[in-house]
Parts: C-alpha cells; structure tokens; sequence
DNA sequence: CACAAAAACAGAATTGACTCAATTTTAGAA
DNA sequence: TTCTAAAATTGAGTCAATTCTGTTTTTGTG
C-alpha cells in the first residue's frame, strides 16, 4: 500500500522544492521561471501545478520549513526562559530574528509575505496565518511562563499581551526585509526599545 | 508653459484613475483588464505605462488619496483629544479604520499592501512606506499632545508607544483584510483590549 | 510661419504563469 | 499474467501584464 506511487510522489516533492530552493536563492523568486524549476526538478510544467496550486505554494512550503524550524528552537526558551522578563522576550525574538534569512533571503520573505495577504485563502496563505498564530501562541506561552515563576505580574492579560509583541515584532520585520541595506543588530535594538514599555509595565 | 501638454497630461491622469477606480470596485483588482482600463480612460496601453511604472502603481495612487484623507481627519483629535488616554488613542485609531473601506474594498487593500512588501522600491512601495511613517508620527504626536496635557506620563518613550500602537494596528488590520468576513466593530475591539495593556502602563 | 528636437502615444510583439485535453503509468482484481 | 479504472504526467495553448519600436503631437526657435 505505500507502494511505488507514494515513494515517486515524496521523491518528486522534494526534487521540485530543491531545484525552486537554488533557483530562488540564484535568480530571486520573480527571476526564478517555472520552466527552469521544472527542467531542473525533471518533471514537466504541468506536473509541478498537480504538487503546487501555483508558483507562490513552492515557495510556501519553503518558508514553513523555515518557521517550524524557529517554533522548535523558540520551545527550548519557552521551557527555561532567562531569570527577567526584558531578557526572556529578548532571547525568544532573537531566535525568530536571528534564524530567519538562513534559508530564505529577504527577497523570498517580501515575496512570501505578499503572497499570504494576496491570496490568504491559498494553501500557503492559510498555512503562513497558522505560523502567525502558532508564533504568537509561543509569545504567550512564554509570558504565561514567566508569570507562573513570578517573574511577571499576574494580572496582567497575557494573550493580548502576546499579540501585542508579535504584531509589533513582525511589522518590524516586514520593514526590515523591505530594506536591503537593514541590519539585523539595529532591528533588534529597535525592538528592544519599544519592548521595554512594555516589560516596565509588566516586570513583578 | 503651463501649456496644453501640462493639462492633458493632467487630465489622462484623472481619467486613468477613474476607470481604474471604477473597474477595481466592479471586478476587483484582479479582475480589472489593462486593456479594459485603457479603453475606458480612453487611451491607450502604452500611454497607461507611461503614466504609471504597473498596475500596483495605479491602485497605489487610489490608496494614497484615501490615506490622506484618513491623515487629515487624524489631525483634528491630535489637536483636540479627548480626555484621557484611552478614548484618544481609540478615536484616533477608530478615524482610521472606520476611514479605511470608504473607497476601497479589503481586496483592494490586499493587493496594495501585498505590492507594497513585493514592490518597496517602486514609487507606490515608497509612498505607501511614506504613508504608513506618516500615521505612526500621528500616534506618536498624538501621545505627545496628551503628555503635554498631563494625561500620559512624561516618562514614556513616546516614539516608540507610537510605533508600537501603529505596528499593533497595522497588523490586526491585516489580518482583517484577509479574513472578509472579519468586521471592524470586532477589530476596534480586539485593538482595544490589546492597547488597554498599554493605557494601564502611560496614564498618569 | 516653418522646422527640429523632445515628449507622448499607440498597439503589436514578448513573456511567463497557469490550464487542459490527451497520453502514460500504476494499482489491484480476475 | 492480463486487463481496466484511477491517478499522474505531459507540454502545447491561453491569457494578461509589460515592453518595445515606430508614429504623432507639442514646444520653442529662427
């Protein structure tokens, strides 16, 4: 039952994704032409429209392996955060930050991005607001975190909160990626900034 | 010398916008035809591309009236806020998104925002890069203006409440144009509970 | 008023994502 | 092994944005 048909499938998948994968990183994502991503995949146009709804799905599946990656590595912080409140968020916002033009180049995350609100109804765009959401969720959970251990105040809504930092934190990020020339270190601090009115407010 | 060519000139710049603006309505962004808007302006497709870089330029154009609009109307509560921090923040905020779908539909604003990220070089990337710098100095103006009065603490970082609040809001407004069944009553209400955080932390 | 240069216009040709009807391959029943 | 239905593949064709090149209009000068 999981025959033949089920292994060229799996094979086929991973090939379209790596010949997409160097070829966006080569010639950018516009740059990248569907033919040359079939060519090199060895498969034909057609067949890659019978895997992907269309050319911005490759580069979805692309970007949340990407973010699955960063969600796993934000777990470990969220298991054993830093002693205070400013260095936890810190530390969970770098690992985001950090991670994220391993793989992909700032072109790829203006291109993904504009695809999620372009089409939020594509498989890649419903799948890119599952990562938004399971981000923020990780954001929250981190601040449930720190107010078991008391390092945050109890009262304080902890959800809202989250969004709060997310939202803040990929706005800056979209701004970020829009401009060659920013430097991860100044979007870092520039956050900070606007985190820690935030962390005053909230730090027992 | 401010000839015949001038006014014409002016006047193809009127007409496009106006069949752009009329066919995007009807058959959305997408559905809207160069060709189709070229007819109705009565011109022709090269002469559309001589006024604007693409077709993300001519909804840019479209887009940059409406936030104008939305940026006067702002002036008004940073010059007269209510009286206290919250009501502020929420009639300011609230101008902007009751403002936003009077001209154009949330697919408009996918399609514009969605440019934006793919395009930021482009002239309406840097507009609307420009426009949205230009709300988050409001806020932050606002934010003055109260602290000023003795309504927001004097301690706070007030460009960086600002950017914080817009980036928030920005977000959530995403996220709402991508779900069309989202309302704005459930959008100023989440934005609120998430500024309530804030409220807390810069009333005097 | 002519006329040359500059600016604007026109629309046919190009390009590249995506579709679709025909063909090939696989699964599994007899 | 043979056969048939279902699944998958193929690539030529379609469609719409954008480009390009030749033509027309405007401007300012002699």
């Amino acid at each position: 039952m999981s025959g033949l048909r089920a292994r060229q499938k799996a094979d086929r998948h991973r090939r379209i994704i790596e010949a997409a994968a160097d070829l966006f990183r080569e010639a950018g994502y516009e740059g990248a032409k569907i033919e040359t991503i079939a060519a090199q995949a060895e498969v034909s146009i057609g067949t890659i429209y019978n895997y992907y709804e269309n050319k911005g799905d490759i580069l979805g599946a692309i970007v949340s392996m990407e973010v699955n990656e960063v969600l796993n590595a934000g777990r470990g912080v969220v298991a054993n955060p830093p002693a205070n409140v400013g260095d936890a968020l810190d530390t969970l916002l770098g690992i985001y930050i950090e991670h994220s033009l391993h793989y992909l180049s700032k072109e790829m995350w203006r291109q993904a991005m504009a695809i999620s609100t372009q089409l939020p109804d594509s498989p890649f765009g419903q799948a890119y607001t599952g990562l938004d959401r399971a981000l923020t969720e990780q954001i929250s959970a981190l601040i449930a975190r720190l107010q078991e251990i008391g390092l945050a105040r109890g009262d304080i809504d902890g959800p809202a909160l989250g969004e709060l930092i997310f939202n803040n934190m990929n706005m800056m990020f979209i701004e970020f990626v829009k401009r060659d020339e920013a430097r991860i270190a100044e979007l870092r601090a520039a956050i900070r900034r606007q985190n820690r009115i935030l962390v005053a407010a909230i730090a027992v």
